[in-house]
RNA sequence: GGGCUCGUAGUGAAGUGGUUAUCACGCCUCCCUGUCACGGAGGAGAUCGCCGGUUCAAUCCCGGUCGAGCCCGCCA
């Protein structure tokens, strides 16, 4: 026995072939039963007349595994433009149990009832419009990669486990190890910026992790993290790279993906080659004037306002992705540079798409002396520290002008397709309340 | 960490202080030869999250508890 693919059952014309395969779906009607089989190239049509082999899938649920062998006709009526006829079923693995959720329909995706979709998802990722989520993200990261590859950026993957949480900002997880206490890394900074030195231009997607107890749509304390880290640049070489990376990533997936996307009614985001910049005063301003809640002067964005600066710059920049500069230098992590003679504003880049932060990016200091200036005051850090003295190391052999960003795969694809929360993005999503499946 | 909201068949929803808790999808039986969210007839399936209180009577009102969701803070 040969097997073909679903997919490729039109190329066999009036031949023979043989399909291996998920039932999907039944239609009885009477004389006359459809069924659909579902393989890794997506679905075939399998018309039935043989009482015998209707039979056969008398009780089968949808995810019975089967074989089909049948005579390929060319047929307009047919999904796909080809079906099976005259044809032998061989049920493989019987499926008696209904399944728990609907595979065959379009899952709900409202916020109250995510905790079924998930408390499910072995059975409700074959769905195929979750499915499509999850190719769809996979050519996403495959864009990014070869983006990555075509500027000749190294792929690197560096340590999860840590000695010392250093880094500031996020909360780590903490663990036993080997009667130590380790953490779980919650971004590959330090060693990306290490390896410019080695490298030039790293580029790592890992997951990182988190232990905010955030419970929001955009938070999950397991996620992936795309980074990346270019030496000889500054903070516009860096919005160019950003810029060009999101209009390949969205080419690609509009290009391999038409069809997927089709099932979760999403439009091509507006991009055009250079993303607009605004600054945050600029954007306080705007959103102060427009909807009289006095932002002016905050040091961040409230989730309201990127929001209403994303619909603001679809409207008039022609972009549904915007750049946000110019962040106060008060809020500054410690390896952050300021701005060349505004020392007062940090060299720093936030890429909101969308209405949502998918990215945050900066230039370094590279000065090892106003580093460990910065340690000391900013972080209150000491860099004989362990947790220090490997990166201050790199940065004293001599580290050229240099930046980087962070940017949340979950994020992205959940902007893309259209969703409303990075859990529907992510396969087994872990939150603070959910550590399983 | 703070605030708000929600728990009713396998799934999604409706509903009421009082006789047998309603609908859709799914499931089972039967009918149906071009379905593709097939259609038609019938059927099974729910200790109304849990504990306590008020009441003649609670799924409904009140309190607690467990679970979930959203927003804020923070972040990608």
């Amino acid at each position: 026995m040969t097997r073909t693919l679903a997919s490729q059952a039109l190329s066999h014309k009036g031949k023979k072939i043989t399909v291996v395969g998920w039932l999907h779906k039944k239609r009885l009607l009477g004389g006359l039963t459809f069924i659909n089989v579902r393989d890794r190239s997506g679905l075939i049509q399998v018309v039935i007349k043989d009482n015998v082999e209707v039979e056969k899938l008398r009780g089968m649920q949808i995810g019975t595994v089967l074989t089909v062998e049948g005579l390929v006709k060319e047929e307009q009526r047919a999904p796909g433009g080809a079906e099976l006829h005259d044809v032998k079923v061989i049920v493989i693995v019987p499926v008696e149990d209904q399944p728990p959720i609907e595979i065959d329909k379009p899952l709900d995706h409202k916020a109250e009832n995510l905790d079924t979709l998930f408390e499910y998802r072995p059975i409700g990722l074959r769905n195929m419009q979750e499915t499509a989520i999850f190719k769809i993200r996979g050519t996403i990261t495959r864009a990014l990669r070869d983006y990555f590859y075509q500027n000749e950026f190294t792929e690197v993957h560096t340590p999860k486990l840590l000695a010392a949480a250093t880094e500031g900002g996020a909360e780590v997880f903490k663990l036993n190890y080997f009667g130590k206490e380790a953490t779980l890394a919650q971004s590959p900074q330090f060693y990306k910026q290490i390896l410019v030195g080695v490298f030039e231009r790293v580029f790592e997607i890992a997951p990182v992790y988190r232990a905010e107890p955030s419970a929001t749509t955009r938070h999950m304390t397991e996620y992936i993290s795309i980074d990346g880290e270019m030496g000889f640049i500054n903070i516009d070489d860096l919005k160019e790279f950003l810029s060009g990376l999101l209009n390949h990533v969205v080419d690609e997936v509009w290009k391999v993906h038409a069809d997927d996307l089709k099932k979760w009614n999403t439009i091509k985001p507006t991009l055009p080659k250079d993303i607009p910049s605004l600054s945050m005063e600029e954007i306080h301003d705007l959103y102060t004037k427009a909807t009289g809640a006095n932002t002016v002067g905050e040091k961040d964005l409230r989730p309201d306002e990127e929001k209403w600066i994303c619909e603001y710059a679809a409207k008039n920049l022609k972009s549904e992705a915007v750049f946000v500069t110019d962040w106060p230098a008060i809020d500054m992590k410690f390896y952050h540079k300021a701005q060349d003679g505004k020392p007062e504003l940090a060299d720093r880049v936030d890429l909101l798409f969308r209405g949502l932060e998918i990215t945050t990016g900066s230039m370094r200091e590279n000065n090892h002396t106003i580093l460990v200036k910065q340690l000391k005051e900013m972080a209150g850090g000491n860099p004989e520290d362990p947790g220090f003295k490997y990166f201050l190391m790199a940065m004293q052999a001599g580290m050229p002008a240099h930046g980087g960003f962070g940017m949340g795969l979950e994020r992205l694809t959940e902007k893309i397709i259209g969703l409303n929360n990075v859990k529907e993005a992510t396969l087994f999503p872990r939150d603070i309340n959910r550590l399983y499946p």
